[in-house]
DNA sequence: ATAAAAAATGAATAACCATTCATTCGGTTG
DNA sequence: CAACCGAATGAATGGTTATTCATTTTTTAT
């Protein structure tokens, strides 16, 4: 029953707003994590930032308000990951793919806590449409820029029979579904160990690109 | 506001105790999916049902105990459906594993209010020992299974470089993520789309077995 | 240093919801 | 047909929780 504390409580009394509305957040997606959406009260929230309990009003006006921004918040941090890859000058098309790839099975990205969080709105999208159209925005940004991604390796490479279309489909499922493993089966499946399976796949599409020889699920 | 329905409240007052608990997670499952889990309370489901408020605590105790059971509900619908295509001994290898993608991508199990259960009970499988314990159950019977389906193949078949393991984790991983585009974005992918993507990839492993040629995303 | 503004607090409130159980209902049995 | 019994009902209960707002604390401006 004692109060939990953060790092960034010891900050001083009033921080700059977006600063105490980034911490509310955070705790928001370690209490979804610890006692699942059905599970999360405001008292939780407040207490898990170490804050009393009229702060989330203060600054979110309600849960449901808090909740949106929470998941908006673990979009945008992915969807601009992503970005920063794909507007990369310095990368090859190659070299983009596989940092998207690292980038889906790094550890700020397969984080458990934040594949909880995933996971729990996802499961809600059927009845929010809110949560349907955020996550629809970031879904059709990342698959435009993918496609983009395979066919120009497609041209790169001189594949004949692939549809880049297809193939981002076929990654993206894969890439959730490995998350899902992830989430679900902790004691299974590794991030590396996912990140090898993507390359699996990429590997059967791009054979001159991504070798598909050494992608066996076990260590090297 | 007024009072939902189904058919089977036509039925005498007092039915077979199975077949009321069915009748209650069934009432659960369009709840879960209209309102989601968070907002399901013993109010919606009785009265999605057709009953009365105390019937729920009649026949499962809990609400908590009715989650459980709805879960189970659903797993057990999809293990029964794929243990009777691994048991069937008229088919073939390959008949078997085209069944268990026809299976996957079925009506049946692809419905929007089922996928919507799946997502929210995985969002608090973290949260809910319980609720990972029987999904850690159902995953582990269908890998062994399919697993062996691959294998089986392989020999056949004579691949060499297959490893029928990473397939097995692929192609599972796939088909979740398939399911999670159904569920979110319900104007883009369709059911028999998801079916051909998933098609798509084995064919990448098993190519003289199934056709990789016409696995477009659009219609022949 | 002082006043004014802003941020944060947390006890109080009101709404919500799971669970209980005395009562009603309807089928069965002798 | 009457007495019985399990199933079902739903109003009442009690615990939980989001939200409010008068008060306190801290920062900023003068």
């Amino acid at each position: 029953m004692e109060a939990v504390k953060t790092k960034s409580n010891d900050a001083p009394r009033s921080m700059p707003k977006q600063a105490r509305r980034k911490q509310l957040i955070e705790a928001t997606i370690k209490c979804i994590a610890e006692k699942g959406l059905s599970g999360t009260t405001m008292a939780d929230v407040t207490q898990q930032a170490g804050l009393s309990m009229g702060i989330v009003n203060l600054h979110f006006e309600t849960k449901e308000k808090l909740l949106i921004e929470t998941l908006r918040f673990i979009s945008t941090e992915y969807t601009s990951g992503l970005t920063k890859i794909f507007n990369n000058e310095k990368l090859s098309t190659e070299e983009k793919i596989t940092s998207h790839v690292s980038f889906d099975f790094s550890r700020k990205i397969t984080d458990r806590n934040k594949l909880a969080v995933w996971f729990a709105f996802w499961g809600e999208t059927k009845s929010r449409p809110t949560y349907l159209s955020i996550c629809a925005d970031y879904i059709n940004e990342i698959a435009t820029n993918l496609t983009k991604l395979f066919a120009e390796l497609k041209n790169e490479g001189n594949y004949t029979s692939i549809d880049p279309e297809l193939v981002c489909v076929c990654y993206t499922a894969l890439s959730d579904g490995l998350w899902l493993d992830l989430l679900v089966t902790p004691r299974g499946l590794k991030p590396d160990q996912a990140q090898r399976v993507a390359m699996h796949y990429l590997g059967t599409q791009f054979y001159n690109h991504f070798s598909t020889e050494k992608s066996s699920l076990r260590r090297n």
